[in-house]
RNA sequence: GGCCCGUUGGUCAAUCGGUUAAGACGCCUCCCUUUCACGGAGGAAUGAGGGGUUCGAUUCCCCUACGGGCUACCA
């Protein structure tokens, strides 16, 4: 395994450029399920060809920047085994990777653009861009465009003469630059999982490229930071693809379209019914997590559930999400990191959108638990059961874990299935036994509890026997008697083997459930 | 509205012109177990529609339909 992604790295090394990718997320938020996929298969890629994966925060907006939302990502991130190699919280030689902290780059940049006659400034106010959107307006085109057919009539370097542009901008008049897309040109971009796709300059609009208040928009802090931090190749989601070609222009203005990345846009995560893709808020009605860990909103103080939270394990979580878009082709779907990043191909990603489904994602989870061992699961499990006011020793509770594991799909299911264990039944399932509980069973119950209170050994062995035994003597089949003993000492109608049960929560505890559990069933009505 | 992307069972999906169209989740039946699970054996369920190309189309092309994305001084 080692040695295929060794080889590979080396191939790419010698063939084409130092594979670096990227995840850029801004921090506005909880961090969403697609932006984990989106991450991991950059992580996967980056390792499969002994690449760097680096976190870039895209915080440009100063309005929706959020407080704590990066830390956020980094610990998702870090949650799901996926850290990245450079990043604001790690460093490295191409920062700073923040965008907020890398402002002067793009004015420069802009800056230049303009000198090269490919960008311009614009001194529209924001109602006068209302206001042409008005006037343009029409069933024919609901949304117009600022571009080549109406740049002259707003207020801008191209339309103003230089000495009212030079007058304005002396006078302090607030401006954007603006990209100035070409009329009527075919701009043809290569996906890695699309392959070719053409755009008519016509459709496109004179993007801003750097707002008033200085700071980039994210098309042009994208192609400069790409650029910079040599990104060789750029995952983002499929909603990305309709501004791709005002990248691509602006690799080539920039001079730089020898090192623009491949690009690779990603399918997107679709509601679970219906349409669209998959939202905070889906979530939240559907009882499902959309967040990798819980967020909790500063503003509103409003906490938002995630999978970490929910019972997940990390690995199973990525382990659904890797094959949510992407599958290797072979029949193996439970796979660790490293199996992952060896099986990961871009071109195996799918065009289409899927929908994201919670029952498979718990099946995943449920496979993850199987497969852990005791002692992997010992902390986690120990929380779980701490936060329901049981406190375990390690030593019992590795053994339960190996004990009811396998009946659990989300770590939360250790509680239920452990805490009969730990402390009697405050309810049982009397119900479930009423129906074929006769005087026979009463007695033998009454018998039984007296000869167990006499028994030597208490090993599942003896308890047994000694069931069978006084079984026997009542002539019962142990068999109709196994379902009302676990009602008693469990609850319900789960769990493993009752035996093992009785030995484990000991004699006395045993009895005391049995003599509860006679009185439950016969007051019953 | 325009532009772009997409479309195999309920969901995730294999197939890279010739298959009885895999597999998984979920669902159903049975076995194991007189609990619940796990495990095992079965079952129901799929190529949106119409044209081409071809000896042969799920696979290639076109049209239609449907779905999605974008259409901000947000990313």
């Amino acid at each position: 395994m080692t040695s295929s992604i060794e080889a590979s790295a080396y191939l790419c090394g010698m063939m084409e450029k130092q594979v670096r990718v990227r995840f850029a997320p801004s921090p506005t938020g909880g961090l969403h399920l697609g932006g984990v996929r989106t991450a991991l298969y950059n992580y996967l890629f980056a390792k499969k060809h002994g690449g760097t994966f680096i976190l870039r925060i895209e915080d440009t907006d100063q309005g929706r920047y959020v407080e704590g939302a990066e830390q956020y990502i980094i610990d998702s991130l870090e949650w799901c085994g996926i850290g990245p190699d450079e990043g604001p919280h790690k460093g490295g030689s191409m920062g700073p990777y923040r965008q907020s902290e890398r402002k002067e780059r793009y004015l420069k940049h802009a800056e230049k653009l303009v000198a090269d006659g490919v960008a311009y400034y614009a001194f529209d106010t924001t109602q006068e861009l209302e206001e042409m959107r008005e006037k343009f307006k029409s069933e024919q085109n609901p949304s117009p465009q600022y571009n080549a057919s109406i740049r002259m009539e707003m207020k801008n370097s191209i339309s103003l003469p230089p000495e009212e542009v030079e007058k304005l901008i002396i006078e302090g008049m607030p401006y954007v630059i603006r990209i100035k897309v070409p009329a009527s040109t075919n701009v043809t971009l290569n996906d890695m999982i699309r392959g070719e796709v053409t755009f008519n300059t016509d459709q496109l609009d004179d993007k801003v490229l750097l707002k008033a208040d200085g700071m980039p928009t994210y098309h042009l802090a994208v192609v400069v930071d790409d650029y910079e931090m040599k990104i060789s190749h750029a995952f983002r989601g499929e909603e990305w693809l309709p501004s791709a070609p005002i990248h691509v222009l602006l690799w080539e203005y920039l001079g730089w379209k020898n090192d623009m990345p491949k690009w690779a846009h990603l399918p997107l995560i679709l509601k679970p019914d219906g349409k669209g893709k998959l939202s905070k808020r889906d979530g939240d009605k559907l009882g499902f997590p959309v967040f990798a860990m819980d967020w909790k909103d500063p503003k509103t103080g409003e906490t938002t559930k995630g999978f970490k939270k929910m019972g997940f394990l990390p690995e199973a979580f990525i382990n659904m999400l890797a094959l949510l878009g992407w599958n290797d082709g072979s029949n193996e779907e439970v796979a660790d990191i490293v199996q992952l990043t060896e099986r990961f191909t871009i071109e195996r990603i799918h065009k289409g959108g899927a929908k994201f489904d919670f029952e498979k994602a718990k099946w995943f989870n449920g496979e993850w638990i199987k497969r852990s061992s005791d002692a992997y699961l010992l902390p986690l499990v120990k929380t779980i059961l701490f936060e329901k006011g049981i406190q375990a020793n390690d030593e019992k509770t590795l053994m339960l874990i190996g004990l009811v594991k396998e009946r659990c799909q989300l770590l939360q299911d250790f509680h239920a299935q452990t805490s009969y264990f730990f402390e009697s039944p405050k309810v049982i399932d009397s119900s479930s036994v009423k129906p074929k509980w006769d005087d026979k069973k009463n007695n033998f119950f009454t018998a039984w509890k007296k000869t167990i209170a006499d028994l030597g050994e208490w090993t599942t062995e003896q308890i047994e026997n000694s069931f069978k035994l006084d079984a026997g003597k009542h002539e019962l089949k142990t068999g109709e008697l196994q379902l009302p003993l676990r009602i008693m000492l469990v609850g319900g109608k789960f769990g493993p083997p009752v035996f093992e049960i009785a030995q484990n929560i000991g004699k006395e505890e045993t009895i005391k459930r049995i003599e509860f559990g006679i009185k439950s069933i016969n007051e019953l009505s």
